[in-house]
DNA sequence: TTGAAAGCGATACCAA
DNA sequence: TTGGTATCGCTTTCAA
């Protein structure tokens, strides 16, 4: 058993008041005193009881703030019920979480939500997937500056923000590895078309496609890559693009869907009659894309840990404003899963 | 907020003593009192609240008891750490693990430290990797009839034992995996031997050879299997038996290592000069096997999540024990990872 | 059969 | 600048 603060009080010869006030820098302890109370603390290797911690915050629980957007997306949805699923975990900490939620790709929109957790409600952390846009940065960075309030991103990065960390894939190795799956399945020669949906605000989409084409360029130079750009990453507009496509090229080797819409683009390679002869890879581990791959329509699906994408925001958060324990790392980069039919059962 | 033990008895107008015995069915309650109670509780849906829980307990610990084989390997050694990292999560909530570990494969031995950990440290729960024989069989379902002591079993499973339910890979299906992996690489053609240790009292292994062996027949009938079977699963032992392999059969198209001694494979291959041609599949996503997949040795590596059966069992025994919440599957299947040149970067 | 009280570890607040 | 006390939710023990 780990040393606790009342122990620490006896060894001290004073009270457990002293001792809380002199490790949290509270001020109104004697310096010398509170330079023996932190000597012995750090001696004994003291570690606040998460239970009592927890227990004695009961009536004023930690609040921490979740802003997401492109909820309407499968893969989101996924993220959010795992960030669900440990919310409610951390309410045995005492830690409340509050979600703001956003169907829209609007800077703005995102950045008075994140102003509305911090004025109104009085947040101790925040977790955010960002959109790609300065606005959301410099309010990042005042956050952080200003407010001392620790904030990490999840999916999609702002690496040049001072957020804590990120958590979530690494985007443009999934593109890469993409790249290679493609290679195999096609032989490496062909005409492969990466299909992607709007990219200015979403930093992941677009380091996928660079991922994909650079990597190409390296191991298949036979491949020709002509990507196709969708107006919205929605499955009407995605199957539209896609029965172009596959009209307008007949001899198309294999399709790359990198943002959602993939229902759309399955359901046109079905429509045009050839599901036999595309070669297609999909993101995002959901249901209805794993059926896909379990049919034999669709040779791979890239998967990302939506669980942890969900659950290790909120865990580190909690580490931080609790423990003050900084992450270990800068970038908690989630598996790149590779699945076909033979390794799917268990997900299904 | 959830409801409190206290806002029950408030509720009932009785007293925190007389509903907790209720609850616990301890006796000592009027029926009718108690039945009232009862309903109550589950009316506004009590949850007992977990740090109270765990500080009450803090003087009694509960006791987890871990028994693993085969720690001398690398992969159990990953487990092991997970486990130990969980089980210091778990003193958070007042519980106890004690490890036994072996490297033996002796199902006498195992059976005697579950009997020592059960007589003699009174533990409330046992997560074990067992051997597959009836002995160890015959005392899990002993503990589990007589004891009503929860066992879940990891990494291996005793599926006809009264287990409450198991935590690792479905290696059949692993195996199955490997087979299309290498009917990709090899373009369906050729010579395949897998390499596989001892595997009397390891289920895991003989699943893994079945499951390839009986998948490459269906997917690819050219290919010609032809087990390469080792005395030991280890280094030495692995690596005269690939020398053999390689000079007796020059035009060998593949080889998938399935046991611990993964270092002996791969320097042979790498002595006998034949790196380009052969090409490699192993499990165990452990450093050395990762650098063999990053500088081109390995085609493909199987990897199986290490932290998951090494956190969930304790997980699951202490939401058993503490909450009476029995695990909600049977059978809970890590990812079969599938890892190549491309999607390692974060692992090294 | 029931209730009251102490204790687990930490924090907050009031009184000295 | 300090110490004491109440509080959080639950279990356990002792007394009525």
């Amino acid at each position: 058993m780990a040393i606790t603060i009342n122990q620490i009080a006896q060894l001290c010869g004073v009270s457990r008041g002293t001792v809380d006030r002199a490790l949290h820098n509270k001020g109104n302890v004697r310096p010398e005193i509170a330079a023996r109370i932190r000597e012995v603390a750090a001696e004994y290797g003291y570690t606040p009881n998460r239970a009592g911690l927890a227990l004695s915050r009961a009536s004023h629980p930690i609040k921490i703030g979740v802003v997401l957007h492109s909820v309407q997306t499968p893969f989101i949805q996924l993220v959010l019920d795992a960030c669900r699923r440990e919310a409610s975990n951390l309410s045995v900490f005492s830690t409340d979480v509050i979600f703001r939620l956003s169907r829209s790709l609007d800077p703005l929109e995102q950045v008075s939500m994140i102003e509305d957790l911090v004025e109104q409600h009085n947040i101790s952390g925040l977790a955010v997937m960002p959109l790609h846009s300065m606005l959301v940065e410099n309010k990042i960075n005042e956050l952080v500056e200003q407010r001392q309030l620790p904030v990490v991103t999840l999916n999609t990065d702002l690496p040049n923000s001072r957020r804590l960390c990120y958590i979530g894939q690494d985007n443009y190795a999934a593109g890469r590895t993409a790249a290679e799956l493609m290679r195999l399945v096609t032989g490496g020669k062909g005409i492969i078309s990466p299909i992607i949906g709007p990219s200015e605000y979403h930093l992941a989409y677009s380091e996928r496609l660079a991922g994909f084409q650079s990597e190409i360029a390296q191991i298949a130079p036979d491949i020709h890559v002509q990507p196709t750009h969708i107006a919205e990453d929605e499955n009407e507009c995605a199957r539209q693009a896609t029965l172009a496509l596959l009209r307008g090229c007949p001899d198309l080797s294999g399709i790359y869907a990198i943002t959602p819409g993939y229902e759309g683009v399955c359901r046109a390679i079905l429509e045009t009659g050839n599901a036999h002869r595309v070669h297609l890879i999909l993101h995002d581990e959901i249901p209805a894309n794993l059926r896909h791959v379990r049919d034999g329509l669709a040779d791979f699906l890239l998967g990302q840990d939506a669980e942890m994408q969900g659950s290790l925001p909120l865990t580190l958060l909690c580490d931080y404003i609790q423990l003050r324990r900084r992450p270990k790392k800068n970038n908690y980069f989630t598996d790149i899963r590779i699945l076909l039919r033979h390794n799917i059962a268990s997900l299904m």
